[in-house]
DNA sequence: ATAGAATCTGACATTGATGTCAGGTTCAAC
DNA sequence: GTTGAACCTGACATCAATGTCAGATTCTAT
């Protein structure tokens, strides 16, 4: 599919695409005359990476963690290395601590608007 | 307690501090030679408040927010406006799909660890 | 062939909290 | 009073993903 379609179907913007591929976190054929040409799993991808950016993880982290999954291609992953583990280990640490904190300010939210609605009578 | 001392104990540098008076977030008495001092309470108010950054408020909505908490100041605090509990609403719901987010890529960085452990043996 | 939609590259802007630095003032201890 | 640490204000920089725009090229349908 092309980018506008993929664009479409992720809720990722074009601009954002071609950012991902500048980055190296996702690969394109292109046409004969240029255009960007992606596969069908590139939906998957996409969001999958969407989902990391929103952990907080960089797209040099993310593009060093890609090749290690096992569900993005069909081929072979490679094993992440000492280095990339330790990495991800702090990122998951990291990933750890914010839902807590995202659970506390979730609570804190919740008793405001459940005060304004007992006033209001819901 | 002074503002290097409350950096100190929120682990929140002073610059932020200063910005977070700046937005409204954190009020603070004055020596006579225009110091800031700030009541003992402050080291819970910056760490709510700095729960409230994680969780991706911005700074409007944390300084709307903020005068509705009631375990803040033992004084009586505020009701939130309909369009402040509107949005509070939103803020709650991102929060849970990112909540949800943050789990799925958790799980993601957890398996690339595993993988990569157990081939080192752990 | 042609028109209009889609895509291309490249550059510049934005966002918002935080870092950092400079030059000056205040505080606390001796 | 002096000195060094702590604090003040104000300005400018940073980061990283994304928005936006311009001008050119390609694709698709007629």
């Amino acid at each position: 599919m092309r980018i506008g379609e993929l664009a479409l179907r992720t809720g990722v913007s074009e601009r954002s695409l071609r950012y991902y591929e500048q980055q190296g976190l996702l690969a394109a054929e292109r046409t004969a005359g240029g255009h960007r040409e992606y596969p069908e799993a590139a939906v998957d991808r996409v969001i999958r990476i969407q989902e990391l950016f929103a952990a907080g993880l960089r797209s040099k982290t993310i593009a060093r963690l890609l090749p290690c999954l096992r569900d993005t291609d069909g081929g072979p992953s490679e094993i992440a290395t000492p280095k990339l583990v330790d990495d991800l280990v702090a990122e998951r640490d990291r990933i750890d601590r914010m839902i807590i904190e995202l659970t506390s300010s979730r609570e804190v939210l919740d008793e405001v608007i459940d005060a304004a609605s007992r006033r209001t009578g819901s």
